[in-house]
DNA sequence: CTCATTTGTTATCTTTTGTTATTGTCGAGC
DNA sequence: GCTCGACAATAACAAAAGATAACAAATGAG
């Protein structure tokens, strides 16, 4: 279990994405974009890391086209599609709703990270998704 | 300027992004993600369309590593970094503070797009886009 | 120009969220 | 065993957002 977060501009952590095991967390910024990442990357759990230079990884790209599906092991998600998916989570979906998306989509996540950081990863307060955590309780128990 | 969109469960049209001039709207999901596309996408003006067949495409992904630029004339404005800041406004920031950042970076669509569609992208109903427009003109009046 | 439609604003009400503070639980370390 | 710190749940309050309706303004077709 990995995580990516950055500071904003109170000081505060805001985490940006949480892996489970067979994703690689890459440092899509300072690869793709040719700029430092304003990431912060934290292993929550024992990790393989691998460092691959600038250059090495130009010659990937130009190699492979597939070369975007890096976030995944089963080359079936790539980083673009999961951002198009993220951004139509926000644009489509209540809070209550995206985290019951999430839910599904990574369930080894739930149980694992912090709730705190799955507040953030849903753009929420940590407040307002116990709160939503105890609607859909209730919602169940009726 | 350019809008693509979808339909939601209920039927309605949401307004997923707004192009202004001098970008480039492409196909991301048929031609990348080699899936039918969700998104319908229309000319708000007049507009220049360039079609491009998948195996085309696929070479022009091969010769250039650049191809993601494919959003941007001045290739310096990725979709994935797109997609990125714009997970990023969703986690770090407020509705209102969503919109000031977005007529900061897309002033030429606030006046020529209409509020509903711009609502839509931020992630808001319109009546709150029209909230927050009356709130920030009060701040500045005041 | 006129009429009909669409869009934006405003008001009201309800629901949700953010913020802050409090409480309880759990685990690490002494 | 005890304390301390981190985390989650809950409460209380204020602020904001959603839903809906009514009205005004703008747009477009004829």
């Amino acid at each position: 279990m990995t995580r990516s977060y950055f500071i904003n501009e109170k000081g505060d952590e805001i985490t940006f994405q949480l892996f489970p095991e067979h994703y690689v967390m890459g440092n899509v910024h300072s690869l793709l974009f040719n700029e430092p990442s304003k990431f912060v990357y934290q292993a929550l759990e024992d990790t393989k890391v691998y460092v691959i230079d600038n250059e090495s990884f130009q010659n990937v790209i130009l190699q492979n086209p597939r070369f975007l599906d890096l976030n995944r092991m089963d080359f079936n998600n790539m980083p673009l599609k999961q951002a198009f998916r993220r951004v139509e989570s926000f644009v489509l979906l209540s809070p209550e709703e995206r985290y019951l998306k999430y839910m599904n989509d990574y369930p080894s996540v739930i149980n694992r990270a912090p709730d705190k950081y799955i507040a953030n990863v849903l753009g929420i307060t940590p407040v307002s998704l116990s709160r939503i955590k105890g609607r859909i309780t209730a919602k169940r128990l009726r």
